[in-house]
DNA sequence: TGAGTTTGTGCCGCAACTAAACAAACTGCG
DNA sequence: CGCAGTTTGTTTAGTTGCGGCACAAACTCA
């Protein structure tokens, strides 16, 4: 009765189910084909074919028929797979110690646009939250594009599923702010369309990392960063961020790394935390430390251009060689099949690779008999990213529901 | 043309993809009847029905239409379900300093048949794993039951996927022996059908107690333990054990938990290992440690007997002090939503289940926002019922394949 | 005894696939 | 240039697992 428009409508309401892990492999790069697409779904190229059909016709995506004659192998050449450019973008904001950001990041990880950033940041969680969702809402207007939701950074352990910032002390936040609830309002309030997301930034940087950086393809993706103080951790397990029972898993800082070392505000001693963050670099290396907002900077330069100093280099050991205890008794734990280190310890790793894994391999109980994979972080902006990933998430779960 | 035919067809072929999720509900008790079942698989009456018809039809669950006048709500009563009794078995085995031991385990965590067990275990892996899968054979061939697989649980660490027992010191086997191999070589000579699984005693005490004991309804659930000499750890996530990416997660016995402590061969001194297992306990209780094989028992009995001794009760409370810092460090890390503990450890928790929880609430970062139950493991024979649990996934996750 | 409630069952239809046959687009070789 | 060989896209015809619905069955309660 109705061949040819059934046949339109079948086509667009096909592919249900595969819609979102299809989506997801395109979104990491891994699908840059529709061939690769079939087999990485372990689907027939019939289903696979109305699937990419769908998720261009949703403007996710876009399908190239001619590509233009692509390298190798012989056979009819696949239709290449990549992120519409002008499709959705997410909302992403951070927060941190040196000021806050906003940007707009499409699918794939891409920064569509992005505000210079703010160097303020008060005492006043919702001013500030209210300031930084007012840049993302500018760019999204001055952008024109479609938007899927929005994500926050924050530097702090973020309490699921009441969303309350634990320990913001390091940008004068009060405990148990009520950061997911503030963001969520500000968002609403500024018209943004979509759901609102709010986690650690250190989570999201693993996230992000482990989606479009240094962590791509990992199982069991282990992250350790600093920020200017303190240490925080990341784990990724089979693309998934794992935050535990109620969101504060992975906070690793406070792991003893040295038993003589200096008290610290957990009751322990010689904690990861006051151990290898920046200030404790700067302290060893006997060097004045600067304002709180710039140790990152000031340790990584100090670092990078003094290295042949021998007070720098003492310090830059010490710091390796308790970075690696820290480590080691992670891997004991988790079992990860990749490390990636941001911050202060991404340039610890890099100034001595060699020093800091055949540490972690010593003091790893099966170190010898296989170690693990220790990478700098290698995206720009990770966290920002990362916050973005969780806006795109409902709709990598499921295209279709998330935008209709 | 064939209506009745395909009618039964029909119900016998259908619910393939509910089919695997529907037993796992029987398997842990959460569907005693097929309205539970109906809302917990969320499908419709007519599909858990076919679903459960068709279980019943494998031979794995029962399906009683004459509750026989249930209590309590009105309405038409709902079928109950359960575990066959005459059902497939698994074959379960563990090997541990004190002897090895072999069982037959039903669906339902059921244990159908027992081996006495014997006393003697040698330096040998291969002649004691011979032994116990000869008993196992032989308790299968009494029985006359269907076989879906067998599954072995040694004290060491077990790197996949080579299936190497690491570090089975404390039964005198070599350090790396193929347990894996050995086991799956010994069920295909004695002719025991299905596949054959090896995994690390603690870790299976853990799934067991997950799905049929204290460790129900956890999503994230840590068990630690101690045999007779060391400590062990595991870590249940949504249903599934968490082994890490190499089979090595979870390898707690080396955290750090008395600074001045004794040193451990992993080269820190004061590790959870040494600090907290039975002998660390007599010693610190200045009592004469006796046979290695028998150190539980005999550190278990001082502690419930003698408990009002001065030396006994300090003993006590030093290592539930010692253990809660090593608890806290752990729920730092994986924040979990419940703990439960096993060997020494739970006698420990049942000596001063008040100090314990206070120490890990002190020392945990969030403890004072919400503490972590911790309870003690309630099954007999968890490593067993844990062992057989592996042979039964295949068959959890799709029984139509895995009884073909 | 009848109303109300909850559950089991049969039947229809459909969305989401697979399988198979065919068409299209490339490579490489003579 | 033409043709075989290879790989991919497309179309068509099933297959199937499941939802929706209507109705029957089995209980409680008044």
């Amino acid at each position: 009765m109705n061949g040819k428009v059934s046949t339109t409508r079948t086509k667009l309401e096909r592919g249900r189910s595969a819609l979102g892990p299809a989506l997801e492999l395109v979104h990491t790069g891994r699908a840059p084909t529709r061939a690769v697409l079939t087999s990485e779904l372990g689907v027939t190229r019939a289903t696979a074919g109305a699937v990419a059909a769908e998720l261009e016709a949703l403007g996710l995506i876009q399908v190239d028929s001619r590509p233009g004659s692509a390298a190798g192998s012989q056979g009819r050449p696949s239709h290449r797979l990549s992120v519409r450019e002008s499709g959705p973008v997410a909302i992403a904001a951070q927060v941190h110690a040196d000021g806050f950001r906003a940007a707009l990041v499409g699918l794939g990880g891409r920064l569509v646009a992005t505000a210079p950033g703010c160097v303020t940041v008060t005492a006043d969680p919702a001013q500030v939250i209210g300031e930084v969702v007012d840049d993302c809402a500018r760019l999204l207007r001055d952008s024109g594009l479609r938007c899927v939701g929005a994500g926050l950074a924050v530097p702090s352990a973020v309490a699921e599923p009441e969303g309350t910032a634990l320990n913001p002390l390091h940008i004068a936040w009060p405990a148990g702010a009520p950061v997911s609830e503030i963001f969520a309002d500000c968002v609403r309030e500024a018209g943004i369309p979509g759901p609102a997301f709010t986690g650690n930034d250190v989570n999201l940087a693993a996230l992000a990392e482990h989606r479009h950086g240094a962590g791509r393809g990992a199982q069991h993706l282990l992250c350790v960063a600093t920020g200017h103080r303190g240490v925080g951790g990341a784990l990724v397990l089979d693309g998934r961020l794992h935050t535990g029972s109620s969101g504060l898993a992975l906070e690793v800082g406070h792991l003893t790394v040295n038993p003589e070392g200096r008290p610290c505000h957990c009751g322990g001693r010689g904690c990861l935390d006051v151990e290898t963050d920046p200030l404790a670099f700067l302290v060893a290396a006997r060097r004045e430390p600067g304002p709180e907002e710039s140790l990152l900077k000031q340790a990584g330069d100090l670092l990078r251009t003094e290295y042949e100093d021998a007070a720098v280099r003492g310090a830059a050991e010490e710091l390796i060689d308790r970075l690696g205890l820290g480590l080691a008794g992670l891997v004991n734990i988790l079992n990860p099949d990749r490390i990636i280190l941001g911050g202060l310890h991404r340039a610890l790793l890099d100034a001595d690779p060699e020093r800091l894994r055949a540490v972690v391999a010593d003091r790893s109980l099966w170190g010898r008999s296989g170690s693990v994979p220790i990478l700098p972080c290698t995206l720009d902006h990770n966290s920002l990213v990362g916050a973005a990933e969780l806006a795109w998430q409902p709709v990598l779960d499921d295209p279709l529901a998330a935008l209709a």
